[in-house]
DNA sequence: CAATACCCTACCAAGTAGGTGGACTTCATT
DNA sequence: AATGAAGTCCACCTACTTGGTAGGGTATTG
């Protein structure tokens, strides 16, 4: 399951697709529009400019905006950004590859079984795009 | 990702199928051998067997040992008792299915998406079942 | 009686969801 | 050029849940 920040990301980013080339935009009219936490959604949208996926300007007149064209970001990128690993094994995570602990790596009966799932999802995931946020 | 509970579930279950139709395991032999926390593996153990995928028996020469014949029971099935949903978003769940708050139903980017997902998801683990766990 | 599943409680570490307060940056106004 | 409001940025902090560990006691079977 998606943590309910993730779920934030994305409704968050939707508003801010719908706002694209039109300048910065709030945390707090992001935060109103969508019912998301001000300072959790600060942190979030924090997160998501330190990854590269949007941009923010200071000061007056500030606010955040998406930095790339919305078909440029995958899904699966913010999932990762904010989540983490979208396989469900570590030993099949193609960006956080980690072995696995006292499973022999020679035949792991599930490993395979993993494997179908992660391309599985990723070949939507990777497909679909911000852009595809918004109707 | 799955759990590590969800992990060792799957590593018993191994265990147990190899030993299908030979009586009882006990759970130290399974912890040994699988190399799982044996109160641990206990827990797991017990709440397979209350969602109706093993059996066990008491006292001398008792143990676990697989209820239905290992092709009956399918991996999308274990991840569910330990871990609970599949899916990617409450609201796409068929098992645990959950409105979204603050999401307007009527349509949510994620939603499609995310059916698409659980679809593919599915479409795999529904068929793969303990007895594709050995070779 | 001994072996074994069953069950209960307590505990610690880590992660999640969110909040507080304040420092820093930018811009418009004067 | 100084000021002050509007913003992001940032370092903690709290409360709650989950994952995992550990010990000990009870019930049941051979």
């Amino acid at each position: 399951m998606l943590s309910r920040k993730a779920q934030y990301a994305f409704r968050a980013l939707t508003h801010l697709v719908e706002k694209y080339d039109q300048g910065p935009v709030l945390i707090s009219e992001i935060s109103k529009k969508k019912k998301i936490p001000l300072k959790f959604l600060e942190n979030i949208l924090l997160e998501l400019k330190k990854a590269g996926i949007l941009e923010s300007k200071k000061g007056k007149g500030g606010g955040y905006y998406i930095k790339n064209h919305p078909s440029k970001t995958h899904m699966a990128n913010v999932i990762r950004i904010v989540d983490g690993p979208i396989a469900m094994l570590p030993c099949v995570s193609l960006y956080f590859y980690e072995r696995c602990k006292n499973c022999n790596e020679e035949y792991c009966a599930l490993h395979d079984t993993m494997i179908l799932v992660r391309d599985a999802t990723l070949g939507i995931l990777e497909h679909r795009t911000l852009q595809d946020l918004t109707n």
